[in-house]
DNA sequence: TCTAATAGTATCGTTGCGATACTATTTAAT
DNA sequence: ATTAAATAGTATCGCAACGATACTATTAGA
């Protein structure tokens, strides 16, 4: 077998959705809403908007959004405008999504049969930044290990974005991010 | 972060999804299909059914049965009646259906990135048959491998099943696969 | 022989999804 | 400064995946 390590993501992946959707669907959670909501836990200041959760997750801004009002509606997002830009909109989770995320992300049945492996993890991270790289997607990193990041007393500062970042934004994810070595050019597909 | 190989495969799962809407979507051929498909192309003669791709897939079995009926109609699987049993069906892959598992799945950007790493098939291996163990899904894994299994010359032989096996047969997927060791308790939901 | 269990299908309501079209705001170009 | 283009987001449409439930047909078991 020549797919063997895809016929195997492909299966946890298959089963680890299914098992979301029987411990989350009851509170009408359904996966794509706890990746949001997972994302947007990680994301930075910069990152939290409806484009970069379509980006992050591979899906169309239009389908993003209906999930994300959503999400608004049920009391797991607040939505602020940005107030530098008044197209922007900042996606902040309330108590009720940091739960949600807490007690189903990821599923009591990865977390019993201890899924967690630092070694796994090192692979899947070489291999998602080959996708990445190829696909051409966003990496969304953390700022702490971007080419743009310059350390600062007391935070740090964006090179790209020229502000200063608080120290809680340091370890978040960013989709300007870019790795230290080469540049990769990005595509912004909005399908 | 100590999510951080849950929230990889995640990911990782997601934008591969995404690509393969992308390349097979035009010819109507959803994720989903695109995995039952690849499970049949890979199922022995005791697991080509519609109750088995549900439970590999961890979808339900009604669900299963519409998407597999669509299959057929669209010319990918040819259905044919068991001559033991008259309630169940076996499945197998047309021309049609062998050419899309080929050209779809994984999808180019797999290959393109080559995602292929027998270290990392190894390690999802591993999580895999944990999962399966406290989730109680069968493992679906090759006849080979089985604790029924039985050489015998020209083929193998089943001790579950009480049948022999042909050669190509033995290195396919069973539903009834128990692996050496110890004997796991399976359960099977409908839901 | 009758009852339960099983494999599969039909149908319903809900929701995810891409595509398209639209609004509002910002940026670039003339 | 006015106008054009780009951008972030939403609304709407059609389609299809999904679980739940109810149903049929066949087989196994008491």
């Amino acid at each position: 077998m020549m797919n063997r390590t895809f016929v195997l993501l492909e299966r946890i992946s298959a089963l680890l959705r299914s098992e979301q959707r029987r411990e989350a669907g009851s509170a009408g959670l359904e996966p794509v809403h706890l990746q949001a909501l997972g994302y947007l836990a990680r994301a930075n200041r910069f990152s939290d908007t409806p484009q970069s959760v379509g980006e992050y997750l591979g899906l169309s801004k239009g389908n993003m959004s209906q999930r994300l009002l959503w999400l608004e509606r049920s009391g797991y997002l607040q939505r602020t405008k940005d107030e530098w830009d008044g197209r922007v909109v900042h996606l902040g989770l309330t108590g009720r999504g940091l739960k949600a995320v807490a007690e189903f992300s990821p599923p009591a049945l990865w977390v019993e049969a201890g899924g967690e492996d630092e070694n796994l993890a090192a692979e899947l991270e070489k291999v998602l930044h080959r996708l990445l790289g190829r696909g051409g997607y966003r990496g969304f990193g953390q700022c702490r290990t971007c080419r743009h990041h310059q350390k600062r007393a007391g935070g740090g500062h964006c090179g790209l974005l020229k502000v200063d970042l608080e120290p809680d934004q340091i370890d978040k994810l960013c989709r300007e991010h870019e790795m230290e070595e080469e540049a990769e050019r990005i595509r912004t597909p909005d399908r």
